[in-house]
DNA sequence: TGACAACTAAGAATAACTCCTATATAGTTT
DNA sequence: AAACTATATAGGAGTTATTCTTAGTTGTCA
């Protein structure tokens, strides 16, 4: 749930980071940044893909996959942490915080002041150069525990997450 | 940098989550938990495949793979979040948090007990059910930001991390 | 407006799983 | 301690996600 509130001031951070990494902006990459600015669920490559093909009919995977790469090398989009599987995007850069199912795997962004104000302890700052920081939290949302608790506590000798 | 002390300790581990969970202990899944137990980096599969090979040649990708996500599974080891690419793997399974280096991906384990102690905002705890909280700083490690100096401050045209 | 670095589509190649199947074996049960 | 059986295994095939290659195209800057 990203608080995007203005496209076009958006779109000019498209024409300002593509300006000073020397990167053209195209069609492709224009319709990619509104499209992942648009999307508020964390997508793959592959969901944007399909969302642009509608309007963009041949527009091929690489561009996409590589133009959102480049979106993430150059501080336009990050890529959230996953556990494995395809890299998911997210167009808000500002600090914010996670909340992940561990079953469906959907990812919740909150904002939390005192999380954003957590100060780097000493024996980090002294290795790293710490540039983000960030909370996540891990556990079930509401639609996958029911569905576990439906499906019984615990069958005894199987496994189930 | 897991700190696990007591390997012998760590082995009953594997004995009663097998048994909790009607799972067989075989001489493979026993050394695949030995050697991530091992570990310190937060093995991939296939890393912990490459390194098991040697006393087990016969050994198979898919075994190391499938009791990898089992252990998962039962709770004995974590995947740690990553951001695409190969699913990594961490037998510490105490609350700690993770220092992780953009660039070369390294993943660094730290205790902290203010980290510890954030409590979980109201809004989420009602949304859901929180089981595992942890916080992640992103950033540079010593040897990749020196990296990063050396080969100039920022070549004008130029991408880089 | 022309040079050229950056970009593109399409498809091939690679990486990282994941599934299939026939055989083997751990942990009972007898 | 032999038989049983659910689970596990190796090896290879299949799938999904990503990256590379190539030939041709297009923004940008001079």
């Amino acid at each position: 749930m990203s608080k995007i509130s203005d496209k076009k001031e958006m779109m000019d951070i498209l024409y300002r980071k593509s300006r000073e990494h020397g990167l053209k902006i195209t069609p492709q990459r224009a319709a990619i940044y509104l499209e992942l600015l648009k999307a508020k669920d964390h997508p793959s490559a592959d969901i944007i893909y399909r969302r642009l093909i509608k309007q963009i009919p041949n527009i091929s995977f690489d561009t996409v996959n590589r133009t959102l790469l480049t979106f993430a090398k150059i501080g336009m989009a990050d890529i959230v942490e996953g556990y494995g599987q395809p890299k998911r995007y997210d167009p808000d850069m500002t600090t914010h915080h996670h909340f992940r199912c561990i079953k469906c795997n959907g990812i919740m962004d909150f904002h939390n002041k005192a999380y954003d104000d957590i100060t780097v302890p000493q024996e980090i700052q002294k290795q790293f150069t710490v540039l983000r920081k960030k909370v996540v939290l891990e556990g079930l949302c509401d639609k996958c525990r029911i569905e576990s608790e439906r499906s019984g506590i615990c069958k005894k000798q199987k496994i189930h997450v």
